[in-house]
DNA sequence: CAATCGATTGGCT
DNA sequence: GCCAATCGATTGC
């Protein structure tokens, strides 16, 4: 049983939730990880920034109406982007992990990156899949698969988590403004950064990187 | 540092 | 065709 899969928990509860664990992905070309820094809250029927908003229903979609504890991937102009299903089925929610700090892995990535390096590693769902060599094969498929997942044995555990409306949605009425994005205050790997980076990035450990 | 604009890919109307 | 939960370069304050 995992804290996900609590039927009490909103999906905004679960974002906050997911801020510390690791995502990894171990493919061909080697392993990538990160710590999940910053991600956002997506609520399904009522929600007019979300693809399952008055319960849509494409192909594209499905996924999102899965058990929680899916992945739900897209593509958007060219880029991947990654959502953890969130509710029970047929409800239609999900988070969207927006970047991660990397601790295993920084040379592919950069290479997956075409040179980028630092911040720019990571620092945005598109950059961040685009850095873990994240794409369509996961769709649908379980955050415990075989070689990308989410690592629920460890987590690190933010200082203070800042809630802030979502990036890239203007034109969604009310809910453009909704406090429905969570990041690790103090962390640079957070895209649209504003404030000062934290010496701890934001954790309530010392240790920038940890074992593993 | 903030705002703007073009690129570019797959899925939907 | 049209659109998009983005990125990166460029422009302007």
């Amino acid at each position: 049983m995992y804290f996900y899969q609590d039927p009490h928990l909103t999906t905004s509860e679960i974002a906050e939730q997911l801020l510390g664990y690791a995502l990894v992905h171990q493919s061909d070309e080697g392993t990538t990880a990160g710590w999940i820094v910053e991600v956002e809250a997506y609520l399904g029927a009522e929600d007019q920034a979300a693809h399952t908003y008055q319960h849509h229903r494409t192909p594209r979609v499905e996924a999102m109406y899965q058990a929680p504890g899916h992945f739900y991937i897209y593509q958007l102009r060219g880029h991947h982007l990654i959502n953890f299903v969130t509710q029970p089925v047929g409800i239609g929610q999900g988070v969207l992990i927006r970047a991660i700090e990397p601790f295993q892995g920084l040379g592919l990535m950069q290479r997956r990156r075409r040179g980028q390096s630092g911040y720019n590693l990571t620092n945005g769902p598109g950059k961040m899949t685009q850095a873990m060599g994240i794409d369509r094969q996961y769709y649908g498929q379980s955050v415990h698969g075989d070689k990308l997942y989410v690592d629920f044995t460890q987590k690190r555990i933010p200082q203070q988590i800042t809630a802030t409306p979502r990036i890239g949605i203007p034109n969604s009425g009310a809910w453009r403004d909704k406090l429905l994005r969570f990041i690790v205050a103090g962390n640079p790997y957070v895209s649209h950064r504003r404030g000062p980076i934290d010496p701890n990035h934001g954790w309530t450990d010392g240790s920038k990187s940890p074992p593993k």
